[in-house]
DNA sequence: TGTACGTATGATAAGTTGTTCATACATTTG
DNA sequence: CAAATGTATGAACAACTTATCATACGTACA
């Protein structure tokens, strides 16, 4: 979180806000069972919190703290219906970003 | 890091342990200086500590151990040259992981 | 209206990561 | 070999993240 403009820091693409942008989201990605809630929501459209803890084995609050945090950071977005809340895949350039890892053949 | 294979965990595409180890990466990643470096040593193939110290305006010592860090989960590489090491950029997935979301229009 | 279901929230505990500082190690040069 | 330079390491602490639990909220339906 530090990493100060300095006149140095010139030519590598990125400006340091850029950088920490793409950190906030690239930390925000960065766990399986998220990485897990995305896989899901790449290939459903949306699905309700319970079909998403079922399909994942994960706790219900816990899964809505995910959810919840995915949600804040702009990630995912989620709508009401009756009583199930349905969540679906707002920022979907997060797909490209873990299919670039899982291509990997060393991993 | 819980998230239990289950019967029904299954058609997401990815295994849990590569969803684990997609997680890693991203975490290893998720960090502005450590994109800076990243964005460094795509556009140079390698450089000492101290350059990398003197571009992005970090304490060596911080800097060394985000360096480590990169290294030992695979990330970088280095070789020893003298009274200098220098750093590289090994497993080089990241970058377009990076570029991925830089290009997103609404960060 | 009350009960049941689906979901969120807040507190707290536990674990992990980032930062700093002091110091140690390796290599070169005088 | 001593001093200087470049880099690593380890301890200590602060800051954050994850997980768990208890509980509250919203909606539907008997």
């Amino acid at each position: 979180m530090t990493l100060t403009a300095s006149p140095v820091t010139v030519d590598m693409g990125l400006s340091i806000e850029k950088m920490e942008k793409v950190a906030f989201i690239l930390k925000t990605t960065a766990h399986p069972t998220r990485i897990a809630i995305v896989q899901l929501l790449a290939a459903q459209e949306s699905l309700s919190v319970t079909e998403i803890s079922d399909k994942l084995n994960v706790e219900q609050s816990l899964l809505s703290h995910h959810l919840s945090g995915m949600k804040l950071k702009g990630i995912l977005s989620s709508t009401r219906e009756g009583k199930n809340i349905f969540y679906s895949l707002k920022m979907r350039e997060v797909i490209d970003v873990i299919q670039c890892l899982a291509g990997c053949t060393f991993l």
